[in-house]
DNA sequence: CTGAAAGCGCTTACAG
DNA sequence: CTGAAAGCGCTTACAG
């Protein structure tokens, strides 16, 4: 590293004593060069075991620390994963999002966080930003984006895990459940409670949210009771408020309706205390069921019914596929299809 | 982005190529050094404007991203800042998040999330790991840390600024609110609503909470009323079935009680839910106060009365400090109390 | 299994 | 106001 030939008279002055160990610190101390440090400290190429011993104990002792810079400069390859999530003020995504870094930090990997908040044009900005880190892995949520986000991370070459959903798409990999599968399975729930008049209501309207009204409208179809009219799509961001404002607009304008199926707990937890404060019977007049199983939902009146869904788990595998991505190691399933869960409680 | 005039075939061979521009080739296209570019694009020191244009076209049309790991490596500063917050299930602690965020994105600085679950040695932990990053700057929340995690924030040399409370203390950085005055202030509220038999029920027990219940003996001491009996303290986390049980518990213990004060919103909406599915009338029978204005407080059934803690704005301020303190400029107040709102709904 | 050389893409510090 | 030189701390690719 220093040339031992450049005799600048007075002063030897390394510039910048950073005061950190370096691995040549370390190389020295251990009697090895400092390739060969670096080997037998990333478990890189065998190396001989003894050598391997003694650089780790020069490297304790050194207290070294590797420089992620440095190393990501000399490997064109960083230590950082992006992940992009729609909102952080959806539980949902808070608890993927703390499951994916619980996942990854061990394995030496920073989180990036995004926020696109469902906007086509932000998530284009920040796959952008983010991309020029040259992270070493990308996790996005769902597989409704721009086909400008899209060729940026195929063009990228970044391991990508799509996060939510499940596509059979080869060469795409994802971690989620079918949100149409769910969404059949609460509604057919309610039609076997003998529903027959079933809203769907619904906020956000993201691809996910959509998917759900599929899975609604095919049971409903099966079971001859589809009805457009009771069909109640709200672009609005989903919130406890917006959910008993359109549970009382609903109520309005079909007062027969004797079962509603909220697209997430949000706006069931909404609707169920605007049916408290409107006197609406639950289940007795309308039967109520959300979507998520949120925090909160089991302490409603009546609990909630809903579908629980697994997000803790899809964030802590499709961490661990991005893993073995990222370290070429060979992924069988690129798709993972983790289910979800029917609780049914006292308000349907 | 592509670079037109790679010259192909007898390669020259840059060992690793890239394929991005580096700064070197935009210097080449402006006819200047590359020192000169650097200067240029990061608006450092006076550069002739004449060439600054020149430039910038020429970054710009080759699609120019500088390398955040080679700037890294040789200005010894990453553009990275560490934030620390206890809980990521705490919609308070996300929105500070989100704010902080929103600030320092536009900077050129990168969010490094780490939760420390309130312990003070995952904190250590991700102290010890994020330094290791050499981060621009530091984010930790209030200033209850450990000796140890105090001495290496310290000892880095990084910019630190602590969020949500306010300390006196000379050169420590800080933005939040005084947690002591504002349980004093809605303390004081139930007494001018003739309240007298106060309890302040508590989970989690953090710092702030604890602050908190200085404020609420403080006031009902300067009312004679205080009672240490009516004190309920209980360390598990917060959440709103915990809520419930320990208002159910306190009421069967104390059936005279008049009021309670919760130290968070989901403590007092799980206890607003109990008191309706038990039949307790609020607030014929108790007034219910909470802490923090979050979502669906004011859904809930009574609206829940409150404090409104400026999160949002307390993330701007911090960020906004933290940058000024990153650049090096210089800083007039090491402290910003940002107050809080006494929000009456009708529980109270 | 090990190492000498080169270089990743920037910025610092020193001159002029 | 501008630049030639050196180097930040690692890893790659090539030999042996």
């Amino acid at each position: 590293m220093d040339s031992p030939s450049s005799p600048p008279s007075s002063a030897p002055l390394r510039r910048r004593a950073t005061g950190r160990a370096t691995l040549n610190d370390v190389a020295l101390a251990a009697g090895v060069s400092a390739i060969t440090a670096s080997r037998a400290l990333r478990g890189a190429r065998a190396v001989d075991p003894v050598l391997v011993e003694k650089v780790q104990v020069a490297a304790l002792q050194l207290g070294y620390v590797p420089d992620p810079a440095a190393r990501a400069l000399a490997s064109a390859r960083s230590s950082h994963v992006a992940v992009l999530i729609p909102l952080l003020s959806n539980a949902l995504f808070v608890e993927l999002l703390e499951a994916v870094q619980r996942t990854l930090a061990p394995a030496g990997y920073q989180t990036l966080m995004g926020v696109t908040h469902y906007q086509a044009a932000e998530e284009e900005a920040l796959l952008r930003s983010y991309l020029a880190h040259r992270p070493a892995g990308l996790l996005v949520t769902g597989f409704d984006r721009s086909e400008a986000a899209r060729q940026m991370i195929a063009r990228s070459g970044v391991p990508c895990v799509h996060l939510m959903e499940t596509a059979a798409t080869p060469g795409v990999y994802g971690v989620g459940l079918s949100q149409l599968d769910a969404a059949r399975t609460i509604t057919e729930h309610l039609l076997q409670r003998g529903r027959r008049r079933i809203a769907y209501v619904a906020g956000q309207l993201d691809t996910r949210v959509m998917q759900r009204a599929e899975g609604y409208r095919a049971a409903l179809r099966d079971a001859g009771c589809y009805n457009p009219d009771l069909e109640v799509l709200d672009p609005s961001p989903t919130s406890m408020a917006l959910g008993g404002q359109l549970l009382e607009s609903l109520l309005a304008r079909r007062p027969d309706v004797d079962a509603v199926f909220f697209c997430n707990d949000d706006l069931a937890q909404g609707g169920l205390l605007a049916a408290l404060r409107l006197q609406v019977a639950v289940p007795g007049r309308i039967a109520v069921v959300g979507f998520n199983d949120l925090a909160g939902s089991d302490q409603m009146l009546p609990p909630l019914t809903t579908i629980r869904t697994p997000r803790a788990e899809i964030g802590t595998q499709a961490a661990t596929m991005l893993l073995a991505l990222m370290r070429g190691e060979p992924v069988l399933h690129s798709t993972v299809d983790l289910g979800y869960q029917l609780v049914v409680r006292s308000s349907s």
